[in-house]
DNA sequence: CTTTGTTACGTTACCGGTAACCTACATTAA
DNA sequence: TTAATGTAGGTTACCGGTAACGTAACAAAG
């Protein structure tokens, strides 16, 4: 068993603006002014100081930067309920893609769904003086509230829409999808349905969904029969079990609507486990246009949705909202219902 | 359509060390040992600083700490090749729960397998001067470990496995999962095996597993007969189609050993639409203990492997590291063949 | 009674950029 | 010709913490 003992790290990167001002013959100033392009040099000065630039390994230090002028930050935190899921992931993966296009740095945070946790989290990132920061669900604690007021700090809601949003919103409209399925079973006949899904916690995420397929059933005049909700985060699993104790509750539905498509898929397979007929006996339904829904023996009946749309327009208001440039309070991500073998 | 146009942020917080250090009656100096724990002060004292503090809405300024003694950030950049990935989300969470819970903030990256985006990335993490780095992959461009080294930033290196490690790694033993994996499908009967996955990159991600599998067929006399290398990442419908390539090639094949567990059940999947008897005619196993795999009527013969254990102990040994604690260079998380109903 | 040590602070000097303002010099318009 | 305008810089004064060092008051040891 090796070990390793190190010194302190004397955290000195190369140079400094003043080692390369001084190398290159010109004022910190100057240089300053190439590296962020805003003019008041001549070609050739700039040629000058590059070189030496590189001559020197130069790397700027963004920390004294957004100290400095507190302006110029270029760090963005971004909260979502968790890391761990496919969607969020996909959301997390374009918004970073996106701003690193735009030089910023995200700095990310997962709230577990507790506001508390977000609140506790949000309180970290302040000390930073990020540029922006991107909340998803619009759940937020009181303190959340007032910190993000107190900073001034331009925040984006995504995922949740948001009519009256903190700042500017980007999301799904979720309770219309809700509300489209359950017209859409009912349209195929179906007449006894039920909802599983997992409890929801403080937040909304998610829920709103539920809602609207309900009110759909309701105002068709077949209202939900029953509901499973389960202590549990989604997954395939969940969905299996959660089938399991809805049926055996209620063993002459004709219908059921998952809170997303990883439980949908768990719920098939145990119905196929039991030989249940799909779309014959039962129909499934679920939400999100996962990938693995491709290769199931029977095509899903779903709501497509664009994660990579909400990360990427949520990144892209933000930075407009940094630039100062107008742009929309509430984006609007559609979804598109797809029919597919299984409903 | 509504939109807004926003001021510039002042981005002032509520008041500064200054502010509170006066509103308390003592020094600034004093209200940052108090803030930080490090002794000096009375309890009396330190009382009546924390209730100003509170008053006031303080929110430390952790820029200008760690601008100003630059040992004390408190910034992680961690780089992962994707965060659309179940494994390495996975990672990542572990990580950042774990750092967040030690105080430190978590800087995300992805290099989508590409060491020059890795290094780009890298380029803009040192710009803020963070106290580590968590890579993953042995793979690194020449200006990576250069740029590394002239920071003296600690690096933990993480997924694969690195005998000589830049500084200190945490991961899996790859080569071993396939070499074990090789030995138990032959023990099983199984002569004429193929491999999916996908083209390795310019990293060795994953592909070691493929030499230690191969390797252990041929060391038993049965050399690997076919394989699949897509130009895809992975994912259920790549292990589908990889699955109807192979045999659409090799037709005789008692076997397929897959990159991960998404491939493997993709495989599976076609299998069952062709019919194929699994595992009476061809066994499948693939890598990575899937959840998903809980619900497949047949268990999926897998290794398991902590991912959550990977995330876990690279955050404690980099703290360790930053702490100057003495740590194990290389730390090997172990993994687990699980036997299951499909080899 | 002096020396030494400890506790609880205060002072000073930075860290490395950037905003705001100033200064030559050249060019152009009135 | 003179004033106005533009270009390519330089100067200065911060931003808000922290390391390093200084100091007064008091206690215990020799």
């Amino acid at each position: 068993m090796s070990s390793k003992k190190i010194s302190k790290s004397p955290k000195k990167i190369g140079a400094n603006l003043a080692q390369v001002a001084d190398a290159a013959g010109v004022s910190k100033m100057t240089v300053s002014r190439i590296l962020r392009d805003s003019g008041g040099f001549s070609e050739n000065t700039r040629a000058r100081v590059m070189r030496e630039i590189d001559r020197l390994g130069y790397v700027p230090n963004r920390l004294a930067a957004a100290f400095g002028s507190e302006t110029s930050s270029t760090l963005v935190g971004v909260c979502v309920p968790r890391v761990t899921s496919r969607l969020y992931g996909e959301v997390l993966e374009s918004i970073d893609r996106t701003l690193f296009r735009f030089g910023y740095q995200t700095l990310i945070g997962a709230n577990e769904e507790l506001p508390d946790v977000e609140e506790k989290w949000l309180r970290g990132l302040l000390s930073w003086r990020p540029a922006g920061v991107i909340l998803s669900g619009r759940n937020h604690s009181a303190a959340t509230l007032e910190l993000l007021k107190a900073s001034s700090t331009p925040v984006v809601e995504i995922w949740d829409l948001n009519t009256s949003p903190l700042d500017v919103s980007v999301g799904f409209n979720h309770f219309d999808c809700g509300y489209e399925m359950g017209h859409f079973l009912i349209g195929r006949g179906r007449r006894r349905i039920g909802y599983v899904g997992t409890l929801p916690t403080t937040t909304t995420m998610g829920s709103t969904r539920f809602e609207g397929f309900s009110k759909a059933l309701t105002a068709a005049g077949h209202p939900l029969v029953a509901t499973e909700l389960l202590h549990d985060r989604s997954s395939f699993y969940a969905g299996y079990y959660g089938t399991e104790n809805l049926l055996s509750r209620e063993n002459n539905l004709d219908g059921i609507y998952y809170q997303d498509d990883e439980m949908a898929i768990g719920g098939l397979f145990f119905c196929n486990s039991r030989g249940i007929d799909i779309p014959g006996q039962l129909a499934i339904a679920g939400w999100g246009g996962m990938e693995a829904a491709s290769i199931l023996p029977q095509r899903l009946t779903t709501t497509m949705v664009s994660t990579h749309g909400v990360g990427k327009q949520a990144a892209e208001v933000l930075v407009a909202r940094l630039r100062d440039e107008p742009c929309k309070e509430v984006v609007v991500v559609p979804t598109r219902l797809v029919p597919g073998a299984t409903a």
